[in-house]
DNA sequence: TTTT
DNA sequence: TTTT
């Protein structure tokens, strides 16, 4: 059981990229405002990294932009490789099973399903039946 | 909108802190198994660090264990920090309001309430409200 | 272990009641459009009732009307009573612990706190603690 | 956006029927424990529907029984069909896209995909394609 | 640095 | 009894 729930604000806009495989990932941060302020009164916000894959990833770096409010529901994801100062290092980010833009007039969604192999399916998804290499992704 | 449920085993032993205004905080990492596998046909684990306070992390420390099949509802919280090499360290981890143990009889669950200061009170949470500096924290 | 978030328009203006100990509950219904088309290739929703209590109860009757974008998070509650004609009505709805405001330009959102005493907390929830009498509850 | 977990116990052994057209539907009802108590200081629980499809309907139907620990992820449905009376009956109901044996020693999970058609897939889902009559259901 |  |  592992399942997220973030609404929140595109710091920057998408990056979408190509796995060797031709796949695409559509990398994003959400901005996520906290309920609660500090103690000096401020409301700070979390910085999580999405990540989304296939027909979503498309979608998102079409329809999403800096700013652009949005839903995302996944899974958490854990992963390291090597970095280039020869130390371990170690991430942690949303792997976005749907994304839904909630600035435009139909709040327009897109879901995607789990290690999907045949991808004329209209809502194709997770695409960890790809190999995934660490220098494709962004983050 | 942040919102986070988790089932998985602890890798380690939790590890109970006080911080210097003595609140208890307890941290321990799950392993949750994927519901897929990889290219090689076996089924991975994603590791997530849990931050969990106050009543609840006392309570975590006393009944959870290696391996303790257990339940975590939060949310993810992103914080950086100077590392002791200079360099800044970004950090995500998932901080509990509500901790059950999935593996006693009776599933006891503790639950806590955000921004709480009325410490009697039986489901006490999140503690917000209380300074963290980040070398209380273990991660 | 029992966790909703949910995206969705109300389907009119909300309801702001109060109890016999004058607790504002305010019930609303969300329309939640699904992500995929039925046989006919529409598009439907799932409409699901939400009870919000305290302060939260009072910034949803002020904030929101028919129409609105707006997130809950909460959890299901079912229970049951006596119909008029004598029958057992089963109810099943969302008691929401936070609610966001998805149209407005900064997308306020609501916290409340379980079972909380201290009123005068700016954070108040849930209200479990509070006799809820079946009929204070229009649905 | 329509997301649910939830962990709880079945208050009865499963229901497993078959459509017209042959696809398994499983149903059962999750006893979940609240984790506050009421005036009289018992600790209550909600009893929530869930209905389950496909592969992972055999599944539960297979491995759960009455007591069992299971984790349900999924989403929130509502319909309405005609009572015996004529009168028109709502009901409110969780459809599971993953079902989480958790009393077994290697807590093993369901995951359903959405709107598959391909059902030599190994994690099958949701048959929100296929016609739900309402008869099929026992709820 | 990883659990069953 | 349903929203955009």
């Amino acid at each position: 059981m592992n399942r997220v729930v973030l609404v929140g604000r595109l710091t920057k806009d998408p990056d979408l990229r190509y796995t060797p495989n031709g796949v695409p990932v559509t990398t994003f941060t959400l901005a996520v405002n906290r309920t609660f302020t500090n103690q000096q009164g401020e409301r700070e916000a979390d910085f999580i990294n999405i990540v989304v894959w296939r027909k979503s990833a498309e979608n998102a770096a079409n329809y999403l932009k800096k700013g652009s409010l949005t839903g995302v529901d996944g899974r958490i994801q854990t992963r390291n490789y090597d970095g280039q100062d020869g130390k371990r290092v170690y991430v942690t980010e949303v792997v976005a099973e749907s994304v839904q833009f909630l600035d435009t007039k139909k709040e327009q969604g897109n879901y995607q399903t789990t290690n999907q192999t045949n991808s004329d399916y209209p809502f194709v998804n997770d695409a960890q039946s790809v190999d995934i290499k660490d220098d494709d992704l962004p983050f």
